[in-house]
DNA sequence: TGACAATATTTGCCTAGGCAATTAGGATCG
DNA sequence: CGATCCTAATTGCCTAGGCAAATATTGTCA
């Protein structure tokens, strides 16, 4: 199997690395924008989004999906607690570990940041046929999977 | 043409964005790793990159491409001028905009910077056709160009 | 079992980023 | 020319994140 660069001829402001960083700061400022009247920062709504989803229940499944320090996630759930979003429950199996639940709040949050990101991703991926976004999703797929 | 993704159906964390951050996170904690013993941050880091790379050369262009705060951009800067990296040259021409070019210790740290991205992307990039990456290049291009 | 490693979360300390206001230089158009 | 708007960079103030150490709990295995 080639290599796909190499040290002479590689531009990194022109590699997929550039791509995909452009693309991810694209789609996290025009969320933002869409939710900014929710008063909530995009750290904020990607937890919301994870538990609202069942993607995450504890702070620690969060860290490890969103690769984000455990001292930083204390902290940016006190404020989604204190904000009335979230609230933690000392789990009975495990103590240790403290199960993330939205509150009625929180869960009403959730419609809204899922009616955000259809209406951004639909208007980015405008053009895009369905098979188009699944190769997309693919190659980031193995892309991550080689990690 | 049709929407590719609806409210009722879509996962946000099996949509497109979320392969977008982690394919995200996973680089930059790649690189990140590969470049430990240059002791420098990813921000920092990618700021070397766009500089040797000729992609941006004043802190208003390096904002506009990272979508970055200038006030934390004059930071950066201010950190990586005083670690000896770059110097500011007030501009002739313009008297506004400050020059940004690499200190001969700055231009020795850009190839160890790009080595570490070639092997990085090499390795996430393992088993991909040439035009597979293009195809990625691709579709994340025509994502940016719909915002 | 008992020592020891591993996991989940939290706290302290320091660094870094976001926002808004400020300063300075340029461009536009009457 | 001059009033006004635009752009580049900086600063102050506050918030947020990274790292390392501490605490509590659970898992491992000799």
């Amino acid at each position: 199997m080639q290599s796909i660069y190499n040290i002479e001829t590689f531009r990194p402001s022109q590699g997929v690395g550039a791509h995909i960083g452009r693309a991810r700061r694209t789609i996290v400022e025009a969320i933002d924008q869409e939710l900014a009247p929710l008063d909530i920062s995009h750290a904020q709504w990607i937890v919301v989004m994870l538990l609202g989803d069942g993607a995450a229940s504890t702070a620690a499944e969060l860290c490890k999906i969103l690769i984000y320090d455990p001292g930083a996630m204390t902290r940016l759930l006190d404020r989604l607690e204190k904000k009335g979003v979230l609230r933690r429950v000392r789990a009975k199996d495990d103590r240790r570990t403290v199960r993330l639940e939205l509150t009625a709040n929180g869960a009403k949050l959730y419609p809204r940041i899922l009616e955000a990101l259809v209406q951004v991703f639909n208007r980015l991926l405008h053009g895009f046929s369905k098979s188009e976004v699944q190769q997309l999703e693919q190659l980031l797929l193995r892309m991550v999977a080689n990690a």
